[in-house]
DNA sequence: AATGACAATATTGTTGACGATATTGTTAAA
DNA sequence: TTTAACAATATCGTCAACAATATTGTCATT
């Protein structure tokens, strides 16, 4: 038995374990922006205690995923179309430079594995598995951050995203935005093949500003129902 | 009376002030990584409670910027030698990305004051005074990423910068280094004002870039002692 | 029925006490 | 003198009770 489970055992989640909790909640949109996390749920629903489920908070408000008011606890905070931007151009900026970095410095193995993944993306659009697709997917976007060696950036650009995703989840993944993925790895994986940094710089920048773009529309076709 | 002047009359600080206090106490040196944060010397220096200080010390791990270990409780996280190189890169993307956004996008009342802060910091040098083109110079970088319409990327640069800047106070900031700060400005401002987009960004990559090189040197400098 | 004052409840903020663990100091044996 | 075992202290993690505030419900008045 290692370690957490160990702590588990005997004194049910950690603070960790609860944030990861609500961050999960907040990725599914079982919690929605402006909803308030009320102390008493969240300790029913994760058998943690009010200390560790008030410790989970400070560190989400750290993150900027929630907002704590005095005397009104904490609430999910959601960002505003102009943060949305700011979030996504940075993330272009970040992840631009780290494929750029991959296509120079990474390792063999790296390069294998990111290729292998890339196919088993390309297998989840003809087999229509979109939850598999988003999982291979965040795993493509950490390989590539960590095989470039810019393991901070991964932690920073994966704080970016969290705010988000709560849209991006299971079903609303369509095929056209499968394929357009696709298409944005394909070309990426291309340079990098090929040697050829600059070209894998502009292609991951493209590729985020498509996801940036994908985001935008839902957000509209929500907000017209 | 504001509201945060009314809470410290009744209550002592909130956990944000002490939280700022630490992040202040960490950036002038007077807490070098690896030493312990112990509660009851926060208590005694801060006046918060011991519920407040671990809020912060919450944020902070937060932030990256201590760490937490059980039973042994918040210490001052060092930044390794590549840790502050991917630190960097990622503030020259994006502060690149502001200078180029201000060029563009900036009100008239922001160039004026933009220019006017970069003039008084040229005075700085021939006066020789350090902690007033530090504050100066915080305030430069500040204008240009708000005025660039970027207020999250703004944000997220000062959480960079933090645990960084613990050897660029005071009497550090040698003649040389300012000179050369200061003829950075000025190529960034002559291409802001030239309405040159490209160039702006371009120089303010070269800036942090120097500013990471200074450092550098700094920290083989102390390492050497 | 609508509105405002007041009470009841729910929720959060704060404090203090207690047990758990790490760290330091002490002593005795090799 | 050195080291290992043990005790004492310092520090941290957790919890439960209490205080402060917000929210909701009720009732009388218009």
């Amino acid at each position: 038995m290692n370690d957490a489970a160990a702590t588990l055992a005997r004194s049910g989640p950690t603070s960790a374990n609860i944030a990861d909790w609500i961050r999960t909640q907040i990725r599914s949109s079982r919690l929605v922006p402006g909803q308030r996390l009320v102390e008493v749920d969240i300790i029913r629903q994760t058998g943690g205690s009010r200390f560790k489920v008030r410790e989970a908070f400070q560190r989400l408000a750290a993150e900027g995923l929630v907002e704590i008011e005095e005397f009104r606890g904490a609430s999910v905070r959601g960002a505003s179309e102009d943060e949305v931007r700011q979030l996504y151009q940075a993330r272009a900026l970040l992840e631009g430079m780290c494929a750029r970095d991959f296509t120079v410095r990474a390792g063999a193995e790296d390069r294998k594995k990111l290729a292998r993944l890339a196919l088993e993306m390309e297998e989840c659009v003809d087999s229509n598995s979109p939850e598999k697709f988003s999982r291979l997917n965040s795993e493509w976007h950490k390989l590539l951050m960590r095989g470039a060696g810019n393991a901070v950036i991964e932690d920073l650009v994966k704080r970016l995203s969290t705010p988000v995703h709560h849209l991006l989840f299971g079903t609303f993944y369509k095929g056209d935005r499968l394929r357009e993925a696709v298409e944005d790895h394909r070309l990426i994986m291309d340079a990098i093949e090929a040697g050829d940094p600059e070209a894998a710089e502009a292609a991951m920048r493209v590729h985020v500003e498509h996801g940036h773009r994908f985001l935008s529309k839902l957000e509209r076709a929500v907000h017209n129902d």
